[in-house]
DNA sequence: TCACCATGCCAC
DNA sequence: AAACGTGGCATGGTGA
């Protein structure tokens, strides 16, 4: 956060860095306020309140009461001194300074870059598509208000719950609730739409809705007047896992699903003779989860070449290997896949699949006799958090967990939370360690200036190049994503090419 | 006007 | 909200 200040001012900033903010996310991931203040008062014992509270009612800093201005600043330049060495030590203790040392303080500089950098969007064609949405939304909105015969707030999920359970009298046996009443959720709409087609209209408009209010005129009044780009903020001390987050704009959550989604991600593009370069792990969890549970089953499976989501799909959806599989029918591979080794239960699987839970569970349990050594992994993994107190991942990242929460009532909850990390964990330090020697072997080919990462999609790198060196950089991507750690399976990286960040996905070669 | 919570939904 | 996990953001509704 702040580097990037200093380096609008153009000022360098020089490695070995120290930030005490990833420092302390480290040693405790979980954390939810790692501000200079709240990480002395931890680890210094220090009184002092945090720029908020300090402010109070004053209008800004320079408004301050002099006195408080001065302790609240001489604390900061105390802190950042004495908190280094603390801290260091802590990392050490905690066999956490590699981590810190060779993948988050390099990312640091990779991070700002990226965020310095930002990413063309087409506006005109957004604000088009807009102008469309607002035609298609209108229409839904009156079709909606004939058919249940008065007028309300569509966007008001109180309301419309109302309407369907009160007014139409829909009977609400078996249906989701919410903690305060009865839900109106996809899944409801979705088994309410086959006798009450006004459920069909509502999905369609709720879609429509999020697409319009979240990306299409939220996204073009984000770009910089400066530099007509779209820049996000990378956040690396938010997640506990160890990824990194996306905020103001969030540019981790682009519509991808539906046709209309996918307009969306055509308007993020490349400029004038250049292209956007994607490349994306393949089925990454699952390779982990083969490496980490050893599993000679899952294993064979990687070697093999074989794509586990697609098998999922066919397998559920009952479809012969001589039909093409839709994208979309993968992504139900997918969702079943991560489910399952996560801990979903029979039911969901069943409302989700729209079959009996019996078949559901019969399905789950056939998954885990299908890859035997997956279950005894997982029984090691709450092994580990008992004895230790927390899990990590193939890099040693940790996440702590409460040994009491783990035999108390959450149980359920911490234990697929445990399930995941090491798994998410893992997979956010290789894209990150990948993503430090990308720039490092970019920046040594002398390319920095053609072909730059612009973000990062949780296992996912997308850059922008110059046409002319398009080969090249592909060919350096693929290579470094794939090799920056040896596992029992193979790591394989899809790429695509194109003029815009939907092109790279369709293109895939 | 603001903050907060709840609901809902986009992505990985 | 009936045992997939990790996020961020929009809206409505409420209260200060
Ligand atoms: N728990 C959970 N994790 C998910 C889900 N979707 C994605 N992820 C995580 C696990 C994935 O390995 C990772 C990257 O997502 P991707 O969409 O790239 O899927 P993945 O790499 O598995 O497959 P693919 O790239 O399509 O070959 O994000 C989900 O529905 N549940
Ligand atoms: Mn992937
Ligand atoms: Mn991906």
């Amino acid at each position: 956060y702040d580097i990037n200040i200093l380096r609008r001012h153009s000022l360098n900033v020089s490695p070995p860095l120290f930030d005490t903010m990833v420092a302390a996310y480290l040693l405790n991931p979980e954390s939810l306020s790692l501000t200079l203040k709240s990480v002395s008062r931890t680890y210094l014992s220090q009184t002092g309140r945090d720029y908020g509270e300090v402010i109070g009612e004053a209008e800004d800093f320079s408004h301050l009461d002099v006195t408080k201005a001065a302790e609240y600043s001489c604390e900061d330049s105390l802190s950042a001194l004495n908190l280094k060495e603390k801290l260091l030590a802590e990392l050490k203790n905690k066999e956490l300074l590699e981590v810190f040392e060779k993948i988050e303080m390099p990312l640091l500089l990779v991070l700002s870059s990226m965020e310095l950098k930002g990413v063309k969007i087409d506006t005109a064609l957004l604000k088009e598509f807009s102008k469309e949405l607002e035609e298609r939304l209108k229409q839904l909105e009156k079709d909606i208000y004939r058919e249940v015969g008065e007028e309300f707030n569509l966007n008001s999920p109180k309301q419309l719950a109302h309407i369907l359970f009160d007014v139409l009298g829909i009977p609400t046996k078996g249906i989701k609730r919410t903690k305060t009443g009865i839900s109106t959720d996809v899944s409801v709409l979705e088994t309410l739409a086959p006798r009450y087609p006004v459920a069909e209209k509502l999905l369609q408009y709720r879609m429509l809705f999020k697409l319009k209010s979240t990306y299409v005129d939220a996204l073009p009044k984000q770009v910089s007047p400066i530099t007509g780009r779209l820049h996000t903020n990378f956040n690396q001390t938010i997640v506990a896992t160890g990824r990194i987050s996306s905020s103001d704009p969030n540019l981790q959550n682009i519509p991808l699903r539906t046709e209309d989604g996918k307009r969306i991600r055509k308007a993020f593009i490349a400029e004038e003779g250049n292209k956007l370069i994607s490349a994306d792990y393949s089925q990454i969890e699952l390779r982990l989860l083969a490496h980490l549970s050893q599993d000679e089953q899952l294993i064979k499976a990687f070697k093999d070449r074989r794509d586990i989501h697609s098998e999922t799909a066919r397998e559920v959806l009952g479809i012969p290997k001589s039909t093409p599989l839709s994208e979309e029918d993968r992504r139900v591979g997918k969702t079943i896949n991560y489910g399952i080794i996560y801990g979903m239960s029979g039911f969901r699987l069943a409302r989700d699949l729209g079959v009996p839970v019996s078949v559901a569970n019969e399905f789950i349990e056939q998954y885990f006799k299908k890859f035997p050594r997956v279950k005894e992994y997982f029984s090691s993994v709450k092994e580990a958090v008992k004895k230790k107190g927390y899990i990590e991942t193939i890099f040693g990242r940790k996440r702590f967990l409460k040994y009491v929460k783990v035999e108390g009532k959450d149980a359920g909850f911490l234990r697929r939370v445990a399930l995941n990390a090491p798994l998410q964990g893992s997979a956010a330090d290789i894209i990150k360690l990948a993503m430090i020697q990308l720039q490092d072997c970019l920046t040594e080919k002398n390319l920095l200036s053609e072909a730059y990462l612009i973000l990062q999609i949780h296992d996912e790198l997308l850059l922008e190049c110059a046409e002319a060196k398009v080969e090249e950089v592909l060919q350096v991507v693929k290579e470094i994503m794939e090799n920056v750690v040896s596992l029992q399976v193979p790591l394989e990286v899809d790429v695509g090419v194109g003029r815009n960040w939907l092109e790279t996905k369709e293109d895939r070669r």
